[in-house]
DNA sequence: CGCGACATCAACCGATCGGCTGATGTTTCC
DNA sequence: GGAAACATCAGCCGATCGGTTGATGTCGCG
């Protein structure tokens, strides 16, 4: 952005309701302008190309357009916007891939008002804004280096949850205590970036380690 | 088998200690002669094929070629055997698929002596011998045609749970109640033939609906 | 117009999971 | 000879899951 004090803003959300709250937020506060609204993810780069905001507020989870798409999308042509995710639950499974994928910031919907403003005018300003829950969570995915081959151990007992077997089940399938059937879970689940038994098997299955 | 009084067995186990206890169970009775061991499904193929018993007393999750990829090479060959599975928990997700491969049986390990000798004789006799709790799974697979094409919102409650998303969040993001989308995951785990939503995952990977 | 498939919701319950902290022994590799 | 990765185990806890039963409303097909 340029040296105006005017912040213009995309916002992008497929809840009416949502878009209807942020604009609301935004408009009567001085320092902001709203060029306008998308409501998924294709729509938000069309606008973003039109109206050339200096800050597109952007929820993740779109029906037609994915905001992660979206995000890429911007990024992958050099567009100027900066690009501020809102979403509404930290527990968000999109939060890393959004960030790789060059989101500026990543907030909580449910932040403090001025919380909201300060990381819009950061963002404008190309600072980095986390919400804490995210920002721990990145430091967490920094300190393990988060990929990595599984191991032979922990390979035989994604298998096997990928059969629907218990952890108890496994534990003497392997031989093994159902302790350490929860430590080789607790261990894969941080290799393959999942949340559970369930998200563990869909990318173990995305990256040829299954099927 | 023919008129013989004396059923020959061929015994089907990863572990020692198991496949020491089914000879000692079956060889000091008047009426079985134990033919021989293997401790994997290949093992299995290859001695039955030599040996040539009446019946398999075959376990089914075993490192190096898997129960139910030997009974189905077993009955693809027409091999005159009968396949007895034994296994250790009626919970175990290979029930049907070792039925429909082939398997004349399918008991738990904690069956009484003469139970298991009586269904010995039965499979020897080409006569169908299940557990209860594996005859009670039957009887509500047909039921349930189990296949059957997942409905547009099954579909999308699937995709989060691949996601690592919790029942409450799915909820949220679909604008449905939990309850709602427990009934979903309880009707697409039917449909999938899945116990849990990892396995649920696992089969729609498989089945190209996810990925 | 009834039947079946689908989507929605409720309340309850036991079973299971995942996180946490901490520990021990082995192998491998530099 | 120590660091690093791996495999093993324990106990505690709150959160979540999956099963069950039952109910309501909609839609399309014959």
């Amino acid at each position: 952005m340029t040296d105006d004090a005017v912040i213009s803003v995309l916002i992008v959300d497929d809840h009416p309701v949502v878009r209807d709250g942020l604009r609301g937020m935004f408009e009567p506060v001085p320092g902001f302008t709203v060029l306008g609204e998308a409501s998924n993810g294709v729509e938000a780069v069309e606008k973003a190309a039109a109206l050339d905001p200096d800050v597109i507020l952007m929820d993740l989870r779109m029906p037609g357009g994915s905001g992660v798409d979206a995000i890429r999308e911007l990024t992958g042509r050099g567009a100027r916007a900066k690009v501020l995710v809102l979403t509404t639950y930290d527990t968000d499974s999109d939060t890393l891939p959004a960030i790789e994928a060059g989101a500026t910031g990543y907030l909580l919907k449910d932040a403090p008002r001025d919380e909201l403003f300060t990381a819009v005018r950061a963002a404008a300003q190309g600072r980095t804004v986390l919400s804490p829950a995210v920002a721990s969570r990145l430091v967490s995915a920094v300190r393990a280096p988060a990929s990595g081959p599984l191991s032979a151990r922990e390979r035989e007992v994604l298998a096997l949850v990928a059969k629907g077997t218990s952890n108890r089940e496994i534990a003497r399938e392997l031989f093994i205590s159902e302790a350490t059937v929860k430590t080789h879970l607790t261990h894969l689940y941080a290799k393959l970036g999942a949340k559970d038994r369930a998200a563990a098997v869909a990318v173990a299955y995305d990256r040829g380690i299954l099927g």
